[in-house]
RNA sequence: GGAGGGGUUCCCGAGUGGCCAAAGGGAGCAGACUGUAAAUCUGCCGUCGAAGACUUCGGAGGUUCGAAUCCUCCCCCCUCCA
């Protein structure tokens, strides 16, 4: 039972981007694709419904903390996280890697898998690349990630050859723990730091476990841009052609422009969600901070070119005021356009790449953030 | 009329002789945020400025080397009794 599929549309002829699509037990995805991180189940802020429609075609979740509550035993009982949270499509889920990297003083990492004092309780915890994969199964995760650990940086050259080596274990074991015949996808994570080597070294031995699909992970983790750049033009080449390519946690909306012009066909990323919260938003012309005094009284929609719900209804003035009264509604607004315009994004992006015309999209898109 | 309490930097509120341009909180302003320990965090927040200087703690005097802090008078607010 093979429902698994990527097909190559088209490449550009300039540069990497590809236009391509994901088949998946919950339905297609076009490529290049942005996915909202939906951690705990829940994209901040946003109804599902409401995902549909700014034309979210897949989102994620996250092993570690859906495992730690409400429990992925207790998610399975009541139906898997699709039925759970009111998602049908496609739902990608992080193995906890990531919390090998983010929590790094509540655990510690050993040959067997990585120990966690919970954030929430401070209980302990032990997760394996065997555990990951259960509790991502469990969940009902349409991709599946093989556990690995989020490299931090900077770190030595010999501590990042171990846990990349580590990680490659890691994911050999994710891949025999994994059961294909369930239906859901499971992706290797390529680390190896900053050098170009490890990189190498990683891509190939996970080439050679074989895998649904790539991840390039271990990206802006406060490098500079242009080496998160190099390291994605070096790595994403060295992964097969007919497999999506998935650059974790990345970006910002020029990360995705530039990760797409390097051969990513998959990113997520908390910043739309997370930057909203904190009134932040997107525009055409570059981001504003909508809790500036300069837009005490502007009447202005957040952004002049954006066609979205909260662009056509509200004024940055009312968005402001809502973000200094700390009104709930800050939040589901402010979400409600950076994602609109994340998703939008990758939209004409798709688009540019289907007429062959990304190159000039690229051009455009950065002659208007400078104005 | 009597008894008591109190007036501190935008607000609330600590401070009762030097370590005080004055705790803490709020508000305000600015910044950060990249596989979410995040509706979080950081910085600034009397004036000019690099150091430093200058003006502040209801008002006016006074004591003292030194006062938001002690004394005198005045103004204002609150509570209780008549």
């Amino acid at each position: 039972m093979h429902s698994f599929n990527f097909t190559l549309l088209k490449k550009d002829a300039l540069t990497q981007a590809r236009l391509g699509e994901i088949s998946t037990r919950r339905g297609k995805i076009e490529t290049p694709i942005f996915m909202p991180v939906g951690t705990l189940g829940t994209v901040k802020g946003v109804l599902p419904e409401t995902l549909l429609d700014l034309g979210a075609q897949i989102i994620l979740g996250n092993t570690y903390h859906l495992y730690l509550r409400p429990g992925h035993e207790l998610i399975r009982n009541l139906g898997g996280l699709h039925h759970f949270m009111n998602w049908d499509r496609p739902i990608l889920t992080d193995s906890g890697g990531f919390q090998v990297f983010s929590l790094n003083k509540l655990r510690k990492i050993g040959e067997e898998g990585v120990h966690f004092q919970s954030h929430l309780d401070g209980s302990s915890h032990t997760l394996t690349p065997e555990f990951s994969i259960a509790i991502q199964e469990a969940l009902g995760s349409d991709i599946i990630m093989a556990f690995d650990e989020c490299i931090p940086y900077p770190s030595s050259r010999e501590y990042v050859l171990e846990a990349t080596e580590r990680s490659t274990r890691w994911a050999q074991r994710s891949r025999d723990a994994w059961q294909e015949e369930r239906g859901a996808a499971l992706f290797g994570i390529v680390q190896g730091g900053m050098f170009e080597d490890l990189r190498r070294k990683s891509s190939d031995d996970l080439l050679d476990i074989g895998f649904e699909g790539y991840a390039v992970g271990g990206l802006s983790l406060g490098e500079e841009i242009n080496l998160m750049y190099d390291i994605m033009e070096f790595s994403l080449p060295l992964l097969p052609e007919d497999r999506p390519r998935y650059v974790m946690g990345v970006g910002t909306p020029e990360d995705l422009v530039e990760g797409v012009a390097r051969g990513g066909d998959m990113f997520d990323c908390v910043m739309p969600t997370r930057n909203a919260r904190n009134g932040v938003l997107f525009t055409t012309f570059g981001k504003i901070s909508i809790k500036q005094n300069r837009y005490r009284e502007d009447p202005a929609p957040p952004d002049p070119e954006c066609s979205c719900y909260v662009c056509r209804h509200y004024s940055r003035a009312y968005l402001r005021h809502l973000f200094q009264s700390k009104e709930i509604l800050a939040s589901v607004l402010n979400t409600h356009h950076n994602l609109h315009y994340y998703l939008n994004l990758m939209r004409e992006i798709r688009e540019a790449v289907r007429q062959g015309k990304f190159s000039e999209f690229k051009a455009n898109f950065y002659r208007k953030k400078s104005k």
